[in-house]
DNA sequence: AACAATGTTGACGTTTACGTAAAATGCGTA
DNA sequence: TACGCATTTTACGTAAACGTCAACATTGTT
């Protein structure tokens, strides 16, 4: 019993949720890069993994030109020097960008549960 | 000096680094609700605040109709046990999203930490 | 009164991220 | 070999969220 090496397209859509236009627009894209039998794409683990990233990245309300961007970071070339302390600033950019959205996270759903009090003493009364 | 009770819609555009398209886009979709002084749009206290929601909740990637409901919950009206009930149900739904998101941060945050720490190792070989 | 600054209402245009339908292809099975 | 099913390419369509004019209105100076 040998490790699975690819998935069909079907598969993964049934496994994530998505369509089938939804995969062949990310190839499109460049952000994914299935291999061929005969016309038949045929996704890789490391495809798979990319998709996963993608689908996390839109969750977290990134486009997909930003997806891209936070992708190329993960599998960077070596670089020089200049290269390698741009790339560090654009990670510090984008850790920015996810801690303000933990606040605002918290934020939101600190209100929610005050919403959540009201509406609860609402029914307690009701009762 | 007594408190401010309007805003211009030019200084909401400067405040939130949005411009008057967006303001009147979102007044148009009943999201903002300005009171007029001849023709002019006078932005009130309440508009300021929802305006902070709306971009907030953009920013965590929810679509405007999904802002409006966030929105909605806030503002709910007392109604019957029934309501109420489907309320919480669906403020539990958010809550459940939120916490999806907060993961998905988590992982980013970590994963562009280890990316940034090689970067760095390699910084340091370079020297 | 003239003018610039600020704002207003249409209304068509644009980008992103797919949806959807048509026509052709390959492959296992009856 | 004929069929059904999954898949493919091609291409036009669409919803969301504004962008970008054009043309007119208001208002506070010079």
């Amino acid at each position: 019993m040998t490790k699975r090496r690819y998935y069909t397209i079907t598969e993964l859509t049934a496994e994530f949720g998505i369509t089938t236009r939804t995969l062949r627009f990310y190839e499109d894209e460049k952000l994914l890069n299935p291999e061929r039998q005969a016309r038949k794409r045929l996704y890789t683990p490391r495809d798979r993994t990319r998709l996963k990233l993608i689908l996390r990245g839109k969750r977290l309300g990134f486009s997909l030109a930003e997806v891209r961007e936070i992708i190329e970071m993960y599998d960077h070339a070596p670089g020089e020097r200049g290269q390698l302390e741009k790339l560090q600033d654009r990670i510090a950019e984008r850790q920015a960008e996810l801690e303000q959205k933990q606040k605002d996270i918290l934020e939101t759903l600190e209100e929610l549960n005050q919403v959540n009090s009201s509406v609860q003493q609402r029914l307690n009364e009701l009762k």
